[in-house]
DNA sequence: GCTTTTGCACTGACCAGTCAGTTCAAAAAT
DNA sequence: ATTTTTGAACTGACTGGTCAGTGCAAAAGC
């Protein structure tokens, strides 16, 4: 009897290994890509014998496709509460975005593994998880696009930004401005690189202050 | 007797070879990743026997390799040649940057398949081309550090901005909305993703024209 | 007459997935 | 209270297939 989608019932045995699993999968797909990350070493840095992974996944494509979902779930949560906290606030609708700014740093600060391999996966065609990875990008993308719209309607942004691409713009601003501050200049505090994002964001990059 | 080094030497033959061989790879490598990438698809996709490959080069990573050297080469070229073109122009920083977002698009528009695969290997570790690529990332990206820090010097750009940070934040801006749309929205036309980048640079996007 | 390419058979390592068997804690029986 | 049974969870040796890389003789360019 095997349960394989994603939450409730399990044991807390059960769902103790899968995290477990997660957490081995996370780092070494993270570092070598999927194809060449084996069930075995997964295994192994679980602590965990190999029949455990397919006891609790039915393949190894099974387990990357439930590690997405479970990680995106987590980020796209704490997107939405930050836009919505500063909404609770008064703030306007850049605060919004300066929030979600700072929420995805954190994210990435915290799980910089997931995020980069989320990256790596993300524009491939032709792979099994693709349709997975389509619906949960749009879910974290959605709620960046809902705040600009939002700032569209209220007039506090210009009616002639591209919504969609723009969205695209800012999540690729966070992610790779994120990505090479934990690859190359880990020593930087997170607050450094929010501001510098936020400059640009607000376009203070022009014009000596 | 083979000769793995990049440029130079080799006949106009074998040269046509090699670009076979990485046009094959880029597309594969791309949807596929490294490692899910057989030498045997590679070379039935160029149209070439799989001795073929081991003559030219020394193994299936230092095609990759050599491919990365290839790819990137083109691109910073590119950039260049646009940063410098607008200088002769009379125009100021923010028209070189301008300027390298188009040429960044151009590039994307032309080679999207490496620009795939390069996204997604950048921030892998443990990986055997790592240096290569590191080598090869830095020359792209220190392109834009020089317009931004001459910017600065000039006192078109805010003393403030992080220079480092705000050209990953640039790149990557560009990189992720141009994946966007070319897996996304394919039919949009060059002009409008450039248009809304632009606006974003420029800070136009609070404010109602 | 060199260099380059071909075609194809071969090897040895590696790896996803399987399966017969073990463990153990909680439920049922006595 | 003690023994027995049950079944979910886990184990690890094994299998069948795949693939990077080799070897080489013959053909095709230049």
């Amino acid at each position: 009897m095997e349960r394989s989608s994603t939450t409730s019932g399990g044991s807390a045995r059960r769902e103790a290994t899968r995290q477990k699993l997660y957490e081995a999968a996370v780092t070494l797909i993270a570092e070598q890509g999927f194809s060449a990350t084996t069930v075995d070493e997964i295994a192994e840095r679980a602590g965990v014998a190999k029949g455990t992974v397919y006891y609790n996944f039915a393949s190894k494509s099974v387990l990357f496709e439930e590690l997405l979902r479970h990680g995106v779930g987590l980020l796209t949560a704490s997107l939405r509460e930050a836009a919505e906290r500063t909404a609770g606030e008064g703030g306007g609708k850049v605060d919004a975005l300066d929030a979600m700014i700072r929420a995805g740093l954190v994210f990435i600060d915290r799980y910089p593994a997931f995020t980069q391999l989320y990256v790596a996966e993300l524009w491939r065609t032709n792979r099994a998880w693709q349709s997975t990875l389509m619906v949960v990008r749009q879910q974290a993308v959605a709620v960046v696009e809902g705040v600009l719209r939002e700032g569209v309607a209220d007039g506090e942004f210009s009616e002639e930004i591209d919504v969609p691409l723009t969205a695209a713009a800012l999540v690729g601003m966070v992610l790779v401005a994120a990505l090479d501050w934990k690859s190359f200049q880990p020593e930087r505090s997170l607050e450094d690189v929010h501001s510098a994002l936020s400059r640009l964001l607000q376009g203070r990059v022009s014009g000596r202050r």
